[in-house]
DNA sequence: ATAAATTTGTGCGTATGTATC
DNA sequence: GGATACATACGCACAAATTTA
């Protein structure tokens, strides 16, 4: 069986698409002439021209006569009008997992009545995934990309791929948090103040030995972590050591959990009568912890999660959580995409949500002494 | 001073223009052959195909090997030439609930190491929003198709583009069920076999009394009903008229609820003992009806589930429930689709995947009276 | 300012492969 | 199998636009 491989022509466009996805060649730059395509690909100047005359087509390259061939600039409707309706990628690090289709799903909705498209990816929080997916949508004639930025220590090994969104004139926007070296538009929650607006509401509630988990190896986390301590500082609330518990995405399904057992073991005088969650999906796990210790909630321990995911009101004790736009945030972040589309270069800001506090049936106001 | 010509090619790309333009050769029409235009306007074939393949980017004409060059659909967009890589359309009914996003994980992972790309749609159920995904869609260069059909009374408004699909050997492959008028392989759960493991779960643990909740708007709810029903005849279990409860989408907040609530209400010998509930998503909100009703689940009531959702062991009690494939149907499906696209025409098959039976904490043997 | 070199555009020739009928 | 039609690939010559020496 002889292996089938592609025409030469079709080799040398994907070989020239990818030069443009990775930013090896800019907007405007000049492509090497023909004849030298030809002798670096041992083919014949013919084959190379069918090759780029195809992507002259299809809007990659303008060509003049005597001066050479060019990255086209996509954005200018020059080139060659957009095929028809407008594709957007999307890129989050989970698709199947807890608010994420939520957020997915208003990005749908809303790009649906535009008449555009959605090109969905999944990161899984690994860089190199992202590299796969930026690359492979970098291919198609994308006309905005949203981004949920993949946590890492690492810094940004996808910077080209940006650049190169940039130097195409494709506008991209982040959700929930951003990539400190890339200047563009966010979408997020105010992580700050719903720590804050946690802790304050068991405070009110008259509860003193507050205990917090935090999953630190994102911004979201730190933030949350940080207006909870702020909450605490405030109202000069003790904060024991053992109380606040940080943790990673590696962590997540160990160490908070037997942090909290090992909390609940403590006589009733010495361990915590109520704690703030990173978000619902540990304040669910968390709430088999309570009950293996023989406690109940809110009785003896009040919980508080955040992002008001569909777990919250599955479990028995529903939840009280801080709100999360999710839909809200896809539809908008396919609005700002929009308005950057139209009016290129106008200046743009943040949207930051406020979070509302919704008060379910974890929370109690705490046992008076 | 010399008149000067415009090239060749473009006086041919003219009169060829001029030909659809006037009507004398109709959409679908065929062209003179290359070699035919050639000796008629004594050109070299060469140039023919230069003018033809302008005139094919364009999109006035599409050709086909061995047959020959016709004139394009100007009416469906599809005529530009395909980027590089494999995209796959998926439309789902819902893209964030329930099990949907983890099917769509599936997809998009297996997606990614083919190097592909997802083009994401829901039509929420609605033929109306299924036939702009289509049409979107379609205005790409699609790969492939996964589609889960969009329940409806009134058979399949959007036959036509389906057929285009066809027209355009785009393969597609169906999820969950299959639109009757249409043969396309489909990937799906044996529901039947599901809701006979159900009850004959529940039988076997000595449940007598045992009632189903069952929506019957989809072929998923009729199948795991009949199963359930089967069961029950084999072992000559009377089933009181009340204990089978059929809902339809619309009802699915209210009507199960409320006829759980009215059962739960006799007395310890005239209510069921165990229920059969359509999905995990009914079995969660129907926790909170036994719980309204003073009753605890398994010791008062049996219940058990479908699709090994999340939801599933978020509650207090664990769900049993029969498992559903979820991931690997998504898996399955890009796979199936690749190799329709390798040798198509080859005969495909249904994937039919069957259900286990993951027994938790909602079940118990039923009270020796 | 002119000429030479470079680069793309036009036009044609040949040969072979592959799909269709 | 043979005929026909389009697809791929290479070759050459010259024209036109642009840049460089």
């Amino acid at each position: 069986m002889k292996e089938q491989l592609p025409p030469k022509y079709i080799q040398l466009k994907e070989e020239i698409v990818s030069w443009i996805a990775s930013a090896q060649f800019k907007t405007h730059d000049k492509l090497p002439s023909e004849n030298e395509i030809a002798a670096r690909f041992g083919m014949s100047r013919q084959t190379v021209r069918q090759a780029l005359g195809d992507l002259e087509a299809e809007g990659w390259l303008y060509r003049s006569q005597g001066k050479g061939t060019f990255v086209a600039d996509k954005a200018d409707g020059s080139s060659l009008k957009a095929p028809q309706g407008l594709t957007i990628g999307m890129m989050t690090t989970h698709i199947s997992d807890y608010i994420f289709p939520t957020i997915v799903r208003g990005v749908e909705s809303a790009l649906r009545l535009q008449g555009g498209r959605l090109l969905l990816a999944s990161t899984d929080n690994e860089k190199e995934k992202e590299r796969e997916s930026l690359e492979s949508m970098l291919q198609q004639q994308l006309g905005g990309l949203i981004i949920e930025p993949t946590k890492s220590a690492e810094g940004n090994p996808n910077l080209d791929y940006f650049l190169s969104l940039e130097a195409r004139n494709i506008p991209y926007v982040m959700l929930n948090e951003r990539y400190s070296d890339l200047d563009a538009p966010c979408l997020k929650v105010d992580d700050e103040l719903g720590g804050f607006r946690a802790a304050e509401h068991l405070a009110q509630l008259g509860h003193k030995r507050i205990a917090g988990f935090f999953k630190t190896d994102d911004f979201q986390g730190v933030y949350r972590m940080r207006g909870f301590l702020r909450c605490l500082r405030e109202r000069q609330l003790n904060l024991r050591p053992e109380y606040l518990i940080r943790y990673t995405t590696e962590e997540k399904r160990t160490k908070p959990v037997e942090a909290l057992a090992s909390l609940l073991g403590h006589g009733p005088a010495e361990r915590p009568t109520a704690i703030v969650c990173y978000n619902d999906e540990l304040a669910v796990r968390m709430l088999d912890v309570v009950r293996g210790s023989g406690l109940t909630v809110p009785a003896d321990l009040s919980m508080i999660g955040f992002d008001d995911a569909t777990l919250a009101t599955a479990t028995e004790v529903k939840l009280t959580t801080l709100e999360h736009p999710k839909t809200k945030m896809g539809e908008d972040a396919v609005g700002l995409l929009i308005r950057l589309l139209e009016h290129k270069g106008g200046l743009v800001q943040d949207i930051v949500y406020e979070p509302k506090l919704i008060v379910r049936d974890s929370t109690a106001p705490a046992a008076v002494l």
